[in-house]
RNA sequence: GUGUUCGUAGCUCAGUUGGAUAGAGCAACGGCCUUCUAAGCCGUGGGUCGGGGGUUCGAAUCCCUUCGAGCACACCA
């Protein structure tokens, strides 16, 4: 409908081009000033005109068009009518197509999404769950624009931190009680071993020297480090499972550990590579950027050494045309970094294909999270929480409800996704039980329940066949007409979001559209006796329901069809 | 100190890339269940868009400046 406007301006202006006129239409604040509106603020410039004046001209020129009721002219403003039920039909006929809201502009080319990445040995906490919860929002995503997606998980399974643990192991730990406990024993014995270095600085030497016997292939550190690892990916699957999540590759920077010497090698040749303080590091002095260090004096690698082997693994492997990392800003400058050394390595690619994606900080109460501090929350007693706390509702509400047990997991894992996604991912956030655990409002429950209305509507109409003839005109109200018009955007919300690597315009989109329809809802009978009014009516139920599902799949989450 | 991100209603946040009267949710108060799910809907109150300049016909949005906050700044990831 819109490009049949611009189609319409272009041949009435002269001076713009139809891609001009497209982004200038604009949909006005309010629909009482029409469906589409052109404002001639441009023009006047270019006419030496006021504006308003060339808007009553441009009425005048235009006359009478098919499928538009009328052209209003308010102030500077040209707003378009459109007939009603060419509107509603196009935008019917729109949302009905069998990949609304997706396309193929991927052209199935690979794209590489970075994220989770729990440091083994280490519990996984809320502060992953947001990498995690975005990470897998944007594989949905570029899934759906019809991108082949690998989803990797770049397990912090290498370092020094390792070294620290088998110290530690060794000093304090026993196999029984980090069989029994597992991860959470683990990380007894990392912060054993701070405590300890804190006093004796000669232990984080000895750590030093068990991760280089690792990266040197010593079978007994590679042994225990193994074992580690395994208990781990243990408790780390459980969570995804909860979370409905999978990925691709688990492949971890151990993975890559046999690969940096490559790296080291080809910044040597490249010149690139210069010592400073015993250690090697790529000078980004140039780029007003702090040094990019490759090996610690010690000569092991660190973390951007792998994360270069890891992009020159991927892009040689999987040909990606995007790499995506999803992290916390805090490692803005640290990807900066090593993009710019890939750069440098005389690879343009580096400055559009290579994608930091960057999320705010979580706190806990105001403070830093720490497990040293004790000052944390793990993922899964925030799931399991979320879950009860469901289960109750529901037996409040809802008690005769089937499989309570399912359907009480599809929210309260649907309410923490949702939860994390609704705001741009920049913002820093604040954990607070209280407002992950309210379930009112603006929240993934709400859009899901929405979505359960609409499929308790389509079991009463048995005998509603999809795709039948529509009488359009019946559509008249505001309410119906608002609620095609939210629809209708999820084309651009989707391309939107994924241009700005931002599952929020997707979760805000949901919102809108459950919004729009619970107003509908509440002013039309659905199900009713005039049989062309009722499937007229059920059929925007229908196209809401269809929308809403697939624009809550696009976050990860998952609709219970009764709650 | 340098860089970077941010500052909008009591709280949490949107604001369509510079456009029409700045919008939601939460919290508060008041209404709506004998008909399709009240986890819902409707209404009321609540704003120097951190402050100050500038660009523009037009600024929450762009530029400068200032205040405040978060984060980063080589041998952790």
């Amino acid at each position: 409908m819109k490009s049949k406007i611009v189609e319409l301006l272009e041949k009435n202006i002269e001076s713009l081009s139809a891609s001009d006129i497209e982004a200038l239409i604009e949909i006005p604040p309010n629909p009482e000033l029409g469906d589409f509106a052109f404002p001639c603020f441009r023009l006047a410039k270019e006419m030496k005109k006021a504006p308003n004046i060339i808007a009553s001209d441009l009425l005048e020129i235009i006359g009478n068009i098919d499928f538009i009721d009328h052209i209003d002219v308010k102030g500077a403003y040209l707003n378009f009518f459109i007939k009603k039920d060419t509107f509603v039909k196009s935008m019917i006929d729109a949302a009905s197509t069998l990949n609304f809201g997706g396309s193929d502009i991927g052209n199935n080319q690979t794209i590489c999404i970075d994220y989770s990445s729990p440091n083994v040995a280490k519990n996984f906490h809320v502060g992953h769950l947001r990498t995690t919860i975005i990470g897998n929002s944007l594989y949905k995503i570029y899934s759906k624009l019809g991108y082949k997606v690998n989803r990797i998980n770049h397990l912090g399974d290498w370092g020094t931190q390792f070294g620290k643990l088998i110290v530690a192991y060794k000093a304090w730990g026993s196999k029984e009680t980090v069989e029994q406990d597992g991860v959470s024993e683990l990380m007894k014995l990392y912060v054993r071993f701070h405590d300890e270095a804190d006093k004796n600085p000669e232990l984080m030497d000895e750590a030093r020297a068990w991760f280089t016997k690792m990266e040197h292939g010593d079978a007994e550190a590679l042994k225990i480090w193994q074992w580690f690892k395994d208990i781990s990916l243990i408790e780390y699957k459980r969570t995804y499972e909860l979370l409905g999540m999978d990925f691709d590759y688990f492949t971890g920077e151990s993975f890559y550990q046999d690969k940096t010497q490559g790296i080291v090698d080809m910044l040597t040749n490249a010149n690139l590579l210069v010592e400073s303080e015993g250690a090697n590091i790529v000078s980004l002095d140039d780029y007003d950027m702090a040094p990019c260090l490759i090996t610690k004096k010690d000569g092991s690698s660190i973390y951007a050494t792998r994360d270069l082997a890891a992009i020159f693994y991927r892009k040689e492997n999987y040909d990606f045309v995007k790499c995506i990392y999803v992290t916390g800003q805090e490692q803005k400058l640290h990807f900066a970094q090593v993009f710019k050394v890939v750069e440098l390595l005389g690879n343009e690619w580096a400055t559009n294909q290579l994608i930091h994606v960057p999320y705010g900080l979580v706190s806990l109460e105001g403070a830093k999270l720490s497990t040293r501090s004790g000052n944390i929350i793990y993922a899964e007693d925030i799931l399991l929480e979320s879950i009860s706390k469901i289960k109750q509702i529901i037996e409040e509400k809802n008690p005769d409800l089937p499989d309570k047990e399912n359907t009480a997991k599809k929210i309260g894992v649907g309410a923490i996704l949702f939860n994390d996604l609704y705001n741009q991912r920049i913002k820093d956030v604040s954990f607070k039980w209280d407002k992950v655990l309210n379930f009112d409002g603006e929240t993934g429950p709400y859009v899901q329940y929405t979505y359960a209305r609409c499929s308790s509507i389509m079991r009463t109409v048995t005998d509603f066949v999809e795709g039948i003839d529509i009488d359009y005109s019946l559509i008249t109200d505001s309410d119906s007409v608002d609620l095609l018009k939210e629809i209708s955007r999820f084309p651009k919300v989707v391309l939107t979001a994924s241009e700005k690597y931002e599952p929020s315009i997707v979760a805000r989109f949901a919102v809108d559209v459950a919004q729009a329809f619970n107003k509908f809802y509440n002013t039309n009978r659905i199900n009713v006796e005039d049989k062309s009014l009722r499937d007229a009516r059920v059929t925007l139920v229908s196209i809401t329901r269809k929308v809403l599902k697939e624009s809550l799949a696009l976050l990860g989450i998952d609709c219970p069809e009764q709650m």
